[in-house]
DNA sequence: CCTGTTCGTCCGGATTCGTC
DNA sequence: GACGAATCCGGACGAACAGG
């Protein structure tokens, strides 16, 4: 594949005075163009791009490349095969410049001053196309050397022919063309001996020995067998049997790799049907790739078949009634090539339907199946049996059925032995695209001359550490979940918000289950990539964490905040929170944390005793949860209004946080917090539960408006915050816990 | 009864050799 | 060189069995 570039001139026209040259108009380029993908309906999409009004049937198309002539080498521009010519041409002269000419359509009568000159260029190299066909042709059997007598009445061949000529022939020997100068001596090989050949007619019986097995179908066949005998297999000859048109879905025309006349090709992408029949000189990229195609179409016309020949060249199938049945098909390698081609076909059944095809093997019934057991992995054997059974009417025994589920479990999940060892290669391709890219990944020595196993895995890419650093607000949020694949494991993982709102994923690790040596390895990690800061980590909890370690809840001390540098903004009232514990005591102050036994499995950065355990077991990150964390809990609520508050944070009302303003779920989530503290904390049971936080020393960061720093400060006692009843346990909560090692000390005191 | 597993049988692929 | 026949071996298959 090359890259082309195309320059479009557009409404203007062709004149003739007396050279041919296009006159007026405007002229772009686009570049870039992929070879391989390079269409009509492309360059029909760049013209409309650039004028919407353009209309593809009011003009002529025409090409040619940027150092020709328009006098010798325009061309029409037509259809895609014309696009396929650009492409090959472009390959093949490593000129990747062309001129596309946009000319309006002469009214009836005239004739484009572009076509007189192309079809005389036509012409002229239609005079010599059999030629240089057969230039490359290795044929061996011809002994003298006049022109094949050969001739395409359709179309269809004739432009084949058409893209024949183009292939064979550099650019020196076109313009040949264009003069008239019927001269192809100088652009062909001389006197190679096959070639010397190509020209001479066949000898008739020169071919010794065995008679062509398809030829000996040919004669023995009696029925409708169609036959490609040796010659026209080599000659690529198409005989009247072969109905392009009527080819099914699943082939397509094409040339060849060499560029020679369309042959079917089969199509494996698309959804082979009763209908799809195996036409003679249909081809196919491997053996493999036509014994699946007719496993399957039997399979669908619910009779067996079986191989009688089925070596690495051929491969012949008849039915399994061969007795009753004249189905037969024959494919075998064409002469030198890596393409394989069905010599006989008669892809008829005589024989009738049957309900146990043998056909219907255990890895056709895994693709049968494989979309249903991606959303159903436990898939029962008779759910299987039963699919197939509906869909193709087929039965197919259980065993059947279990070795199917078996082979399409493999395909579903892949083979993850396979992709853990290619964590070295991922990491190292990581490494090499950025080395600011962090990858770290532990093995486990069993022991001594045991293989070592896979560890920890950890990733944090330079991208989202510069993000975090740089942009976002200093919350991070925490969680894990259960992988479920063949190993299992925790997907460990942190977040953080960015100024639009939006989650930043910041770094990840795979490790072997939830513990604190596990998740101390990951904050471990996380800080020295996103560096020392005072940063706010929001977890959720587990049910084991909490164990021993429910306190009583800090109780909101009396609403004053105030900030004397601020002005002062009218409040909203609010009901006061009534405690929830009364026998909660009142200090205001960060609590001590309490001694608690705190299982080694247990998280520590979430030990903030002062909720009731109702957390859910970890399936799957919920991103919601994390937006209920931080906008519907009371101290959330403050951040979030904090965050988005232009004004000095003392003075932000009392009210709630409007959806538009601070809430990702766009008020989906968010559930009114003022008022009645206990029907909200009951309405949002799981979120508040949820919280634990929380660790920083100086929470400032870009918020929505960067120009207003967050100010959840400061020193040590100074914060007027402290006796904001909503602020007051988060500070207290904050001011404890400067660094990840006190959160550590704290949970196994 | 359903589901999953084991084990013996048989088919098909690979290879070699002979023939045309 | 192409094709057919013979042989060997691995894997897929189905029957039988075990467990829940």
């Amino acid at each position: 594949m090359v890259k082309i570039k195309v320059r479009f001139h557009t409404k203007g026209s062709f004149v003739k005075d007396p050279n041919l040259r296009y006159e007026g108009g405007d002229l772009f380029s686009v570049k870039g163009i992929d070879s391989d993908k390079w269409s009509y309906f492309e360059a029909r999409d760049h013209l409309v791009e650039k004028d919407e009004n353009f209309d593809l049937t009011s003009v002529n198309l025409w090409w040619m490349n940027d150092d020709g002539t328009l006098a010798e080498d325009i061309k029409p521009f037509k259809d895609d095969r014309d696009a396929m010519k650009m492409s090959k041409f472009a390959i093949d002269n490593d000129d990747f410049v062309f001129e596309i000419y946009v000319e309006p359509k002469a009214n009836k009568g005239q004739s484009s001053k572009a076509f007189v000159v192309a079809n005389a260029l036509e012409e002229s190299s239609e005079e010599s196309e059999y030629e240089t066909d057969d230039t490359n042709d290795t044929y061996e059997d011809s002994t003298d050397g006049s022109v094949r007598d050969v001739h395409f009445d359709d179309g269809e061949e004739e432009r084949a022919l058409d893209d024949d000529w183009f292939e064979p022939l550099n650019h020196e020997a076109r313009r040949n063309f264009a003069n008239h100068e019927l001269q192809l001596v100088p652009v062909l090989e001389p006197e190679s001996p096959q070639k010397s050949n190509l020209n001479k007619p066949k000898k008739k019986g020169k071919t010794k020995g065995r008679k062509n097995p398809v030829e000996d179908e040919c004669e023995g066949g009696g029925g409708p067998i169609i036959c490609i005998t040796p010659e026209q297999d080599k000659l690529h000859f198409i005989d009247d049997g072969y109905e392009t048109d009527e080819l099914d879905s699943a082939s397509e025309v094409d040339t060849d790799g060499e560029g020679k006349r369309p042959m079917l090709k089969f199509n494996p992408d698309e959804t082979m049907t009763e209908n799809f029949k195996f036409k003679q000189g249909m081809e196919f990229s491997s053996l493999q790739q036509f014994k699946e195609a007719v496993l399957k179409h039997n399979v669908l016309l619910m009779r067996e078949v079986k191989f009688i020949k089925n070596d690495a060249d051929r491969c012949r199938v008849v039915c399994q009634k061969k007795q009753e049945c004249n189905y037969l098909l024959l494919c075998s390698r064409v002469v030198r090539t890596t393409t394989f081609r069905v010599k006989t076909s008669k892809g008829k059944h005589d024989c009738g339907k049957r309900f146990d095809s043998k056909s219907a093997k255990a890895s056709w019934v895994a693709t049968v199946i494989l979309d249903r057991l991606k959303n159903n992995p436990k898939m029962k054997l008779n759910e299987i049996v039963a699919e197939v059974r509906t869909k193709f009417s087929i039965d197919i025994p259980a065993t059947r059925a279990f070795r199917a589920r078996q082979i399409a479990r493999k395909i579903v999940e892949g083979d993850s032995s396979k992709l853990y060892s290619l964590l070295w290669s991922y990491s190292a391709e990581l490494r090499r695209v950025s080395l600011g890219n962090t990858c770290k990944l532990e093995i486990d020595r069993p022991g001594p001359g045991l293989q070592p196993r896979f560890g920890r895995y950890y990733v944090c890419f330079e991208g989202c550490k510069q993000a975090i650093r740089n942009a976002c607000r200093p919350f991070i949020g925490l969680d894990g979940c259960h992988l479920k694949n063949q190993y299992g494991g925790i997907l460990l993982i942190a977040v953080g918000r960015d100024p639009n709102d939006q989650y930043l994923p910041l770094a990840f690790a795979v490790v072997e289950t939830e513990s604190k040596d596990s998740w101390s390895w990951f904050m471990n990690l996380l800080l020295e990539d996103i560096g020392e800061r005072r940063w706010c980590f929001i977890s959720d909890q587990q049910k084991g964490r909490l164990e021993g370690s429910k306190a009583p809840k800090v109780p909101k001390a009396p609403k004053a905040p105030k900030d004397p540098k601020a002005p002062k903004a009218p409040k909203v009232p609010k009901a006061p929170k009534a405690p929830k514990d009364p026998k909660a005591p009142k200090a205001p102050k960060a609590p001590k944390a309490p001694k608690v036994n705190v299982p080694v499995d247990h998280v520590p950065v979430d030990n903030i005793p002062n909720v009731v355990d109702t957390s859910d077991t970890h399936d799957e990150i919920d991103p919601d949860m994390l937006a209920e964390i931080l906008f519907d809990d009371e101290v959330p609520e403050m951040i979030s209004e904090r965050l988005h508050c232009s004004a000095p944070v003392d003075h932000v009302p009392n009210v709630d946080v409007p959806p538009a303003m601070s809430d990702p779920t766009n008020g989906k989530k968010r559930k009114k917090i003022s008022g009645n503290v206990e029907d909200a904390k009951k309405a949002k049971v799981r979120s508040s539960d949820r919280l634990k936080t929380l660790e920083t020393k100086n929470i400032e960061g870009p918020g929505k408006d960067p120009n207003t720093p967050l100010v959840i400060e400061d020193d040590e006692g100074d914060c007027d915050d402290v006796h904001d009843p909503k602020i007051g346990p988060c500070v207290q909560a904050i001011r404890s816990l400067t660094t990840l090692d006190d959160i550590f000390r704290r949970m196994t005191q």
